[in-house]
DNA sequence: CAATCTAGTTTGCATTTCAAACTAGACAGA
DNA sequence: TCTGTCTAGTTTGAAATGCAAACTAGATTG
């Protein structure tokens, strides 16, 4: 039967897809909050790029950049806003919709 | 549970990853071989940017444009190659990996 | 108080992405 | 036949994106 997969990459948030966003979002998802230090260990990233990548996640609302203190050297932790939580399952969903079209391959 | 997720971003296959060449991989995997035309109708991409898509994932050896006719009309076939699917499960498996961290979340 | 370390931002270059403009042949009508 | 239009694709240049080097700022250490 030739029912064609549907294609909707529309549905594929490009905010969260960027490589390293992507890293973010999936650490955080079950990691929340985490560190700026943490991230950078965990997703390999630089410095300058994570910085860069959590501003436009910021931007986008879907994560919040909490500038503390530990002890008294500067910390900021990055928490998983709940629209950012949102998008992330929507995310999945259309993840799912468009890898899933090779699981009844022979 | 503070076991924290591994995030292997170098296992997410960058020119798999990107949005439209995910498109077309996707739609490969399940429609093998597909038609130049039958794909920008799936993907919803302009012919220049699937062009330009198509020559990027070929020269990554993961698909093979099979230029044909149809009657007297052009038709390029786009094949994808057993590098190709190989690449694709290897995708999948990272995004799995990646994704499947939100699984559990209550 | 000089050097170094941690934490993070700004900046500029390099790559990537995208669609407009173009090429080329097929068909349709006068 | 030759004019226009349609399908099929490629080239190209402008815009956006991604990346890491260079920089800022305060804390700690010798």
């Amino acid at each position: 039967m030739a029912d064609t997969p549907n294609i909707d990459l529309d549905a594929v948030d490009d905010v969260i897809h960027g490589r390293l966003r992507l890293g973010v979002m999936a650490y955080l998802s079950a990691v929340n909050p985490a560190s700026f230090p943490e991230l950078i260990d965990k997703t390999g990233a630089t410095n300058g790029n994570l910085s860069t990548h959590l501003t436009k996640l910021e931007t986008a609302g879907y994560v919040r950049q909490e500038k503390g203190y530990k002890g008294k050297r500067p910390q900021t932790l990055v928490h998983l806003t709940p629209t950012g939580r949102k998008a992330w399952i929507g995310y999945l969903e259309a993840m799912k919709a468009l890898l899933g079209h090779t699981i009844s391959d022979g």
